[in-house]
DNA sequence: GGTGCCATGTAACGCGTTACATGATTAT
DNA sequence: ATAATCATGTAACGCGTTACATGGCACC
């Protein structure tokens, strides 16, 4: 999920320098999210390369000049052909988890339910903060889209928490 | 989440060399899936460097040398932390989803409705495809262990679909 | 006089991917 | 013959992070 698309999008209604990119970004795109300098020049030279976006430099007298990125017609569709596609799935290996568990298991440095238990005990933690976020957030107008993206996250906590139940049942059985 | 603790606990029952570790990740930590040369040779160079396994050249008559790895006392600490200590949370903002809907309705590409649709459309495709697999191995013996790795995928997407729900409602809300 | 905003970047590192390169033995 | 397995790597690229570096203006 690279910030490549994102700045696509945040061009197609008109042309904007880095600077203003990354205070769109973070206000619309990723609230409460900070975006660092060291990528989103180096992003918005290999758009440039790619032919999806080209610049313009526009002297200030009393400010610093700045590069005013647009898009290319190339851009635009790319951006089209992003937004009508589904992401991609997220890989159902790689599960850290329960690498720790097999792990414990394996090597005998310490009972699988103890992996269980610590994770249980950080991800309910991780639940009850989203929760109380949300309840802060609702207070204030025009916060329903960010709420969103925290009800995402506690949706995706409590799955994993309802996993973390299975993970117990599996590996207790098998312990034997 | 990178590989780098999961060679650390392959190494604790005793020496490997790449090519074991390799197979041992694949078959063990994550099932199905492949590990590339270009990430196990540089993750055990590093941790070299740092001091967290050592290697010996074991000289073969009929096969090509090969690196034999084993853990320092620094290693075994290492791995001892990283299985005690929770994982670390996963970031809220940075939802590609969320982001596709804000700049569909943004710049009028398309309405959030087709982002929504495209996104369920495959998200059920994902969650047969996963119950499917699931019930494939569930007649295999031994299996129950692998299985929970798709359990957690299958859990968190029918998080990921309750949730476009949600998205639905919030964007149908303000379209006016 | 300091803080913060405007505006640009570079450098070093970590980690992941794909592809390239080499060469022996063993099983079909 | 040829395919698979054993065994080692390198190179190039993408993308993310943190930290470093520069400099003017506005406001308190």
């Amino acid at each position: 999920m690279s910030i490549k698309h994102a700045l696509l999008g945040l061009l197609a209604d008109g042309p904007l320098h880095g600077y203003e990119l990354k205070a769109a970004y973070e206000t619309e795109l990723a609230p409460r999210s900070a975006l660092n300098y060291g990528q989103v020049y180096p992003t918005l030279d290999r758009l440039e390369r790619d032919d999806l976006v080209a610049h313009q430099v526009v002297t200030q007298a009393d400010r610093p000049d700045k590069k005013v990125f647009a898009l290319t017609r190339k851009g635009r569709e790319e951006l089209r052909r992003w937004l009508t596609e589904p992401g991609p799935p997220e890989a159902a290996h790689r599960n850290e988890t329960y690498m720790k568990l097999v792990l414990a298991e394996r090597t005998r440095t310490l009972p699988p339910r103890a992996v269980v238990a610590a994770e249980r005990r950080a991800g309910l933690a991780r639940l009850h903060e989203l929760t109380r976020t949300r309840a802060r957030l609702a207070r204030e107008p025009g916060s329903r889209r960010a709420a969103l993206l925290l009800e995402l996250a506690a949706l995706r906590q409590e799955a994993f928490l309802k996993w973390l139940d299975r993970c117990e049942e599996t590996f207790a059985k098998e312990e034997t």
